[in-house]
DNA sequence: CTATTTACATACATTCATGTTTGTATATAA
DNA sequence: TTATATACAAACATGAATGTATGTAAATAG
């Protein structure tokens, strides 16, 4: 009953991962084994070392997952000028949009859990905090952009750079989306999220 | 060479807490296992069950010994208007001296960067996700107190509730510290903390 | 001064995770 | 059609971590 297809090879790798990222989620990295994951995912650990290196790559590819995809939408939200033409707005709707998929997307979900609260950056992990920095600077230059644009347009009520506000825009939401993520029960911040992002874009309002 | 009086017992004790933190801060509290924590201190891990009841218990105490001192100087900085007047500059002072605090104290720029990135929040550590969320809420009432004040003294720039106020900052500061930590070379957030709180703050002044 | 704790060190038993190797049925290429 | 590579399962070997149980010398209580 072995060797199938490749397109079952694809699946049988998908299901490992989704596998590993549910156990991940519900027990932390490190107190997920191999043999765990295997079971989970209805295969034996033979499967999970023929489709990956180890428990670190199945980490790597999870976290790519969901932010490969993450990075290529920030344009769309965020900087596309067609289809919300107040910048504030548009950083609005950005934060919103993020908020949003953790909400409804389960996977996402599950792997901000994982690189948030269940996993530990050290040894082999260590330099995914260097990737998470050059990510975060990124985005930082965007809403920049975006708020130098509102800017101009003469939308925001203080004289401050647009590089101060976006700094302290995404430090922000670093941190709602860290308190996101440990209020599980959802009382303190998971049911006001949205309502937090809008105060915070309606401090800068002109 | 066994059966020390009862201080050397408690330096001892001590010896072991601090052990444990810096492997926790080196390699992660999953991979530091009690034996490389006994070794580090000096002793055998007989002495490490003997004091403490296992791995858990440790973390729990490295995170008292921080914690419950800083608890405490919150009031002082925060609250206590005799060392300055402007309720802005006391928000101002409790978040830089928080900043200094990580700056200059290893041991709690240690068990920082364990609680934040080098620890697995499952099991036996899930509920203390619960704690931080409480003490977060107790901090944001106090900083909305502040704020109130302010308020009241036509110092706020804007029409916002203190509350809102004290919770944008709340997640501000989170944010920054979850980076600062992050930030192990330096270059990106810690050599700028100082400036991004004062910049933080400044958004609110009239 | 003796009995009893105390503060450990040492030894033991068990469990678990990892990585590697080998076996094998079948899809696929030639 | 046959040879080979693929997609796993199963077995093996090793190491490490935990918890507990036992031993013991010295501090301390009575």
């Amino acid at each position: 009953m072995v060797r199938k297809t490749k397109e079952d090879a694809e699946i049988t790798r998908q299901r490992i991962i989704k596998a590993a990222r549910e156990l991940f989620s519900q027990n932390g990295v490190s107190k997920t084994s191999l043999e765990k994951i295997a079971k989970h995912a209805g295969v034996t650990r033979g499967a999970v070392y023929w489709h990956f290196e180890n428990k670190t790559a199945l980490f790597h590819i999870m976290r790519e997952q969901v932010f490969l995809p993450f990075i290529d939408r920030i344009d769309d939200t965020l900087l596309a000028s067609t289809s919300e033409k107040n910048p504030l707005k548009r950083i609005e709707n950005f934060l919103l949009a993020t908020i949003h998929t953790l909400n409804e997307d389960q996977a996402t979900r599950q792997t901000y859990e994982v690189l948030m609260i269940k996993c530990e950056y050290v040894d082999e992990l260590a330099d995914v905090l260097q990737q998470i920095l050059i990510n975060c600077s990124d985005i930082v230059e965007k809403i920049e952009q975006v708020y130098q644009d509102a800017h101009r347009q003469h939308l925001i009520n203080s004289n401050h750079s647009p590089a101060d506000l976006a700094m302290d825009t995404h430090l922000f939401f670093g941190g709602l989306l860290h308190m996101w993520v440990k209020d599980i029960e959802g009382k303190r911040f998971r049911n006001h999220a949205e309502a937090l992002v809008k105060t915070h874009i309606n401090l800068r309002q002109r």
